[in-house]
DNA sequence: TCACAATAGGGGAAAAATCCTGTTTTTTCA
DNA sequence: TGAAAAAACAGGATTTTTCCCCTATTGTGA
């Protein structure tokens, strides 16, 4: 009996190509590709469509890693997530483990150690490579205070927005909203966030998959 | 007698993906896999490693795929190459094809796109969407003289500043130079890349790798 | 000599950012 | 359940930054 496998991920080839590599895993079967959270989610709603194991880029449009790691960890406490990044930086990869996620690999390991990372989140519930151990440990020695950055649904629409070319005005069209009210959404993400200008909010909207280049 | 492909893409998990993939095609076969444009013309030194196809990543590091396409144009004229892109937008494809790649996938086509490229490339020598036969088409009739997007020493420094929160003024103090020049710079760009405001500029020095998010 | 890249200035409009203030829902919880 | 707190929403006024026109001076290389 094979480990079900489910990949998210918003490119289509890249999804099946990450199929073809599992399915030539022994232990591990992909089930089936999705192309962003939402997709994941209605699929999720039947039984035997939940896998033992979801891969999860964390860069998705419409609903991407960290959002979808969250209702995961309510709806479907038992099923196993490992994420996945392009660029495997430190803030990414903590705020997946510490949102629950159950391991975490960078696009540019090797599929050995795909293979491995999935062996070992399902057998011990979990796989940290030495580097994310250290980041664990040092962030518990420094207590370091603020992070929880919570962000409001709106904000995060916002944040949809921020890598574009639309003026603020344009934006709050978009959102049906007066200019005003996403001046104030914009100084609290500058607040919260510890920023002062739209580029470097767009930035971070990049960096935690709100916003997806092109 | 199977048709040899390479693949190149820095995520060394993308590419391993990849190759079990193209393996289970019938007509293909994955020779081996390469991160970077450097490497794979230090591959393509020993006649044994000369593939059929070649699977070319443009963003890559040290090397990306238009340069590493131009050297190929010259060194290997008689291999196929294929482009592969995150993102598809037009300027990219165009690029690629103008260059003399034989053919553009992206990477959110699905795996028989990917296939039938490959086929029509080997058997035809080219591969084309419609898309990109009528931008081409476009191109033809409008004769745009735009493209070309040679950005100067300068300009790929203000780039590696865009993405910050410093102001142009304070670029210029980094940079020894007077705002105004500044303003020069900022204004080839924006006319250049067709864009109009910093927030693009800023994500376009992180596609094309002249900026880097944390 | 002609062109063109790098440098930089003036002046002004538009957008972004920073202070205020206020109303209306929604949530919370004693 | 009812009052208080927290959010979502929006306006005014002002300053700073960005962006868009111009023009002009160097130096360099075909």
């Amino acid at each position: 009996m094979k480990y079900k496998v489910v990949i998210a991920d918003d490119h289509s080839m890249v999804c099946s190509a990450f199929t073809s590599m599992v399915n030539n895993f022994n232990n591990f079967e992909m089930l089936y590709e999705v192309h962003n959270g939402k997709q994941l989610l209605s699929k999720l709603r039947f039984a035997m469509n939940v896998p033992d194991l979801i891969l999860l880029d964390i860069n998705m449009p419409e609903m991407n890693g960290f959002e979808t790691l969250k209702v995961l960890q309510d709806k479907h406490p038992d099923v196993k997530v490992i994420g996945l990044s392009m660029n495997d930086d430190e803030a990414s990869y903590m705020k997946f483990i510490k949102l629950g996620g159950n391991g975490f690999v960078s696009k540019v390991a090797s599929k050995d150690d795909l293979q491995n990372a999935m062996l070992s989140v399902i057998e011990k519930g979990y796989f940290y490579t030495e580097e994310m151990t250290n980041a664990l440990f040092r962030e518990m020695k420094t207590p370091k205070k603020s992070e929880d950055v919570l962000i409001s649904e709106r904000e995060k629409e916002l944040l949809q927005w921020i890598g574009s070319d639309l003026t603020y005005q344009e934006i709050a069209e978009k959102m049906f909203l007066s200019p005003k009210t996403i001046d104030g959404y914009r100084n609290a993400l500058f607040q919260k966030l510890n920023i002062k200008s739209r580029t470097s909010l767009a930035m971070y909207a990049v960096k935690h998959g709100y916003y997806t280049i092109e």
